[in-house]
DNA sequence: AAGACGAAAGTGGTTGA
DNA sequence: TCAACAACTTTCGTCTT
C-alpha cells in the first residue's frame, strides 16, 4: 500500500510505524500521519491444502479499475423466462431493462472509451501496470464527480495519467504525455491541476533525481556520469537550490555538469532537448550550481587531469 | 562554423490585496 | 478580479574554440 512512501514528507525521517489495526502509517519522529485508512491486503487465515482454501476463500478475481465496470458487470437477464409473465409484468420488465441499459451506458460507455484511450497512451509510454491502474482509478473518480463535463475526455485521461505518474515517481514530462496523447501540453497541465485539486489528491513535489536515469539513457552516458549527476543533485538539494525551480531544469543542469566532470561532454542543446527545457534554463541552473557548490574547482581539476594525459 | 554565454522582452501561472 | 511577480522561454547579438 505504502510502497511509494519511504520517507516522512514532513521531517524526512525514515522511522515510520505501520499500524495495521488502525490502518495508518505514522512518522515516529514527528508524529505526522502519512497514510490513513489504508487497506490490509493480507489474509487473516492460512490454508494448508486446496480444500481448506476453497472453503475459506470468499472473493473472486481482483477488482480492477482498468475494466470499465471493475470486472464486476451486472446485466439483466435474457428473454427466455419473460413470456411466462403476464403482460403487465412483462412490460415492467422491459421498462426496467431499458432503464438499466440507459443508466449504465451513460457513465459506463464514457468509461469504456476513456479506458481504451488510457490503455493506448500508457502502452505508448510503456508505463507499468500499477501506474495505469491508478490512472484509471483517478479517471473513474473524476467521472463520478462530474469533472469531465466541459473538458475533453482525452485531456482528462492525460491528466489522470500524469497525476498517476507523479504519484508513482515514474516521472514523465508533460511533453511526453502530450506527444503520446495528442493533447496540448497546457491543456494537460490545466486538467491535471484541476482534477488533483478537486479530488484532493496529494502529490509530492516531483524529485529531480527521478528524471536522471532516463536522461542518461537517452544521451547514452556512462553509469559513472549518472552517479555523479545524482551526487551533484543531492548537494544542490541540500543547498536549497531546488525549491521553486522546475525539476527537469535542475536535473538537466546537474547532468550537464556531470558530463563535464567525467569527460563525456554533451552540448547544452543536447541535454536541453532530452530534458525538455531550453539551453538558457540549463545555463542559469548551471551557473547557480557552480557558484553555490564550488564545483568549478572540481571541474578545473578534472580538466587539468585531462590535459596531463 | 558551432557552441557557449548573456541581455532583453514575452508567456503562462500563482499569489495576495 | 486585477496587478505584481517568479520561473521559464524565445530571440538575438557577441564571444570563444
Amino acid at each position: 500500500m505504502s510502497k511509494y512512501i519511504k520517507k516522512c514528507p514532513e521531517c524526512g525521517s525514515i522511522n515510520l510505524i505501520v499500524n495495521k489495526d488502525k490502518g495508518e502509517i505514522i512518522c515516529k519522529d514527528c508524529g505526522f500521519v502519512i497514510e490513513e485508512r489504508m487497506i490490509d491486503f493480507s489474509q487473516e487465515w492460512r490454508e494448508f491444502d486446496s480444500e481448506q482454501g476453497e472453503k475459506r476463500r470468499r472473493t473472486g478475481a481482483p477488482m480492477t479499475y482498468t475494466k470499465f465496470d471493475r470486472g464486476l458487470g451486472t446485466d439483466m437477464g435474457g428473454m427466455s423466462d419473460v413470456y411466462q409473465l403476464q403482460s403487465k409484468e412483462r412490460n415492467k420488465y422491459f421498462r426496467l431493462r431499458k432503464w438499466h441499459h440507459r443508466v449504465s451506458t451513460a457513465i459506463e460507455r464514457n468509461l469504456k472509451l476513456a479506458l481504451a484511450e488510457l490503455k493506448r497512451v500508457s502502452s505508448f509510454l510503456k508505463l507499468p501496470p500499477a501506474v495505469e491502474e491508478e490512472a484509471a482509478r483517478i479517471y473513474t473518480m473524476a467521472v463520478q464527480r462530474g469533472l469531465v463535463r466541459g473538458r475533453s475526455m482525452e485531456s482528462v485521461v492525460a491528466g489522470a495519467l500524469y497525476a498517476s505518474c507523479r504519484r508513482h515517481e515514474v516521472p514523465r514530462t508533460l511533453d511526453e504525455i502530450s506527444e503520446a496523447s495528442g493533447i496540448d501540453k497546457k491543456e494537460i497541465g490545466r486538467t491535471y491541476r484541476f482534477i488533483t485539486r478537486e479530488l484532493g489528491i496529494r502529490i509530492l513535489p516531483s524529485n529531480p533525481v527521478d528524471y536522471i536515469p532516463r536522461f542518461v539513457a537517452s544521451l547514452k552516458l556512462s553509469p559513472e556520469t549518472q552517479t555523479r549527476a545524482v551526487e551533484i543533485l543531492e548537494k544542490a538539494q541540500k543547498a536549497e537550490l531546488t525549491s521553486g525551480r522546475g525539476p527537469t531544469g535542475i536535473a538537466a543542469a546537474s547532468l550537464y555538469v556531470a558530463t563535464l566532470i567525467n569527460n563525456e561532454k554533451r552540448t547544452q542543446r543536447e541535454v536541453a532537448d532530452v530534458a525538455g527545457v531550453t539551453e538558457v534554463t540549463i545555463r542559469n541552473r548551471y551557473k547557480e550550481l557552480l557558484r553555490e557548490l564550488k564545483l568549478s574547482k572540481e571541474i578545473k581539476k578534472k580538466l587539468e587531469e585531462a590535459i596531463e594525459k
